[in-house]
DNA sequence: GACGGACTAGAACGAACGCTCTATCCAGAA
DNA sequence: TTCTGGATAGAGCGTTCGTTCTAGTCCGTC
């Protein structure tokens, strides 16, 4: 076995959660998915359903922070790399059949009311976009204010372009915030 | 009695779809905060959860829409009239305790691959408030692409600045955004 | 070879789910 | 008055939910 159960649960749950949100998504779901028994859900997760959900956003966390950073150093000009991101996200959609979408917004939204362990999970996760993007556009030579400003306006804007694509079943949204983020961005040069 | 049974039952129904989704509603939930009983619902509702949901999500768009409109014709400048919205959006969401969000993002996630009526109606909801900011920039003496291209950006951005702002419970997301929403449709002057 | 802890396995529980069903109520037509 | 059909009322169906619990397997250590 290559990988280990708890990783497996983690993978499945994160995968799950991500297309079905947290409520949609079922502990046995998890377990059937991630080849394991129940038994071994609860024995790696003894705080249940709400901390198997807590890793694996920020397993989804991770990934996709992983994904900004490579888009965001892959073009020099930062409007390009902002750009960059959009169209990465939106390949990456269509490859899914439109289902891998944020792998947060979906549970942030089910768990608003309950201030749970979970909506903190989501909160950092938007935080530490938000940052990556902001220290991208630092680099780029912008101020401090002006950077994270638009940090928080590009991450919002890919947030919202990613469900309405999702939902049109179309690329067409991603691309455009894409060059709109890229035009705005430009104007701060 | 004053609101007829069936209008109660889509009311209820919309508010809590809003706040907890659709898997997250149940149709008991929906009929005793409706003060309807459940025989009631599916005499109304013969489609059962499912057509509650649509009627919900169809009454969600007319609201949102109506706001929206309200808010885009407030202002003169195109510009100041896309801040507007998002300011209106923040002091709405702040004065809800980060609870009303966008009508139809949860839903929308929640029932991405099932292809179900629901999925059509956000889906023409999307639709139906771009069409309506494409309309305000066109008047405004944007070109006819243009006007689309930015509309659909205009939408996204407060989508997603609406989740960040209920994540984070901070109204800042929807102010920013409409700081460099604005300052994106003025650049097409 | 025996022990012990990590892990696996799944039956079973109470609660809640969406939905069906029968019974009742009541205003207006006959 | 009697009849009729829309509307109301809620018990109960089968299923699934998250969780608990007991039993069993595996394997390194003594």
């Amino acid at each position: 076995m290559q990988t280990s159960t708890r990783d497996r649960i983690v993978l499945a749950a994160a995968r799950l959660v991500q297309r079905q949100g947290y409520v949609g998504t079922g502990i046995k779901q998890i377990a059937k998915e991630a080849d394991a028994t129940l038994g071994s859900v609860y024995h790696f997760f003894p705080g249940g359903k709400e901390a198997v959900a807590v890793a694996a956003i920020r397993h989804g966390d991770a990934e996709f922070a992983a994904i900004l950073r490579e888009a965001l150093d892959s073009e020099e000009d930062p409007a390009a790399a902002v750009d960059a991101c959009a169209r990465l996200l939106a390949t990456a959609l269509k490859a899914s059949g439109w289902r891998d979408g944020c792998p947060v917004t979906a549970t942030a939204l089910e768990t608003l009311g309950t201030d749970s362990e979970i909506q903190q999970a989501c909160a950092d996760a938007l935080r530490g976009w938000q940052d990556l993007v902001a220290g991208r556009l630092l680099r780029a030579g912008l101020s401090r204010t002006d950077a994270r400003e638009l940090a928080g306006t590009v991450i919002s804007t890919l947030e919202g372009a990613e469900v309405t694509a999702q939902v049109t079943q179309s690329e067409a949204p991603l691309l455009q915030a894409g060059r709109q983020l890229a035009r705005l961005v430009a104007t701060y040069h």
